[in-house]
DNA sequence: CCCGGAATAG
DNA sequence: CTATTCCGGG
């Protein structure tokens, strides 16, 4: 299967995907259920997302950022954090911390250049007590949105076997999930697998 | 720059 | 728990 994002879906209004790009579990750790602190690499995707003023831009690899204003990034992480005195020292330490759960991995020889795994992005951050066939629409959520803001035409080919799926029939703000089953678990891009 | 340990906060 | 802060080391 193919999914050419622009000619299928797209395109939309960046408020319409800004508002879905993360779903609540993504804004809140398991234990603080009444908190809605940001996390960082929810930070980083929205700025990708946005192609906010150059400071972080995608690199040429799937899920591949480079950082090109290191320091006007961590001004604007702590602006966000309420944390006046953030650099990118600090900022990278984050970072780093990333590498156990898998979020994050450097591409070594590239300066300020990291690079996401978005499969693992969900699979860590997503609430284990609820309900476990939610997760394929929830991946679908995180992969259009980050595909579809961050190039002009996302193209991906997804592998078999690929039984009969078929998209969320409401719209997407309001997720059906009566019938979360609509998306098998398997469909997950090649691309994302590792 | 990049790495992780340690202490600490919320 | 996720960072924040500080820092010695490569």
């Amino acid at each position: 299967m193919e999914c050419n994002c622009n000619s299928s879906l797209g395109p939309f209004p960046s408020t319409y995907w800004s508002r879905m790009l993360f779903p609540d579990w993504a804004y809140k750790p398991a234990w603080s259920p009444g908190s809605r602190q940001v996390q960082l690499w929810h930070f980083l995707l929205e700025l990708l997302g946005r192609g906010e003023g150059g400071a972080i831009t995608w690199g040429s690899e799937w899920g591949e950022f480079v950082i090109r204003d290191p320091e006007r990034l961590a001004k604007l992480w702590g602006e966000r954090k309420g944390k006046p005195h953030m650099n990118y020292d600090k900022l990278s330490r984050a970072l780093r911390y990333y590498y156990n759960k898998r979020i994050l991995h450097k591409t070594k020889g590239k300066r300020f250049t990291y690079k996401f795994n978005f499969s693992k992005l969900i699979l860590v951050n997503y609430p284990t007590n609820s309900t476990e066939n939610l997760i394929p629409f929830l991946t679908l959520t995180l992969f259009f949105s980050v595909c579809m803001l961050s190039v002009d035409s996302c193209s991906v080919n997804f592998s078999s076997p690929f039984p009969a799926v078929q998209l969320p029939q409401t719209s997407p703000l309001s997720p059906d999930t009566s019938n979360p089953k609509a998306v098998s678990p398997l469909f997950w891009p090649t691309s994302l697998r590792n």
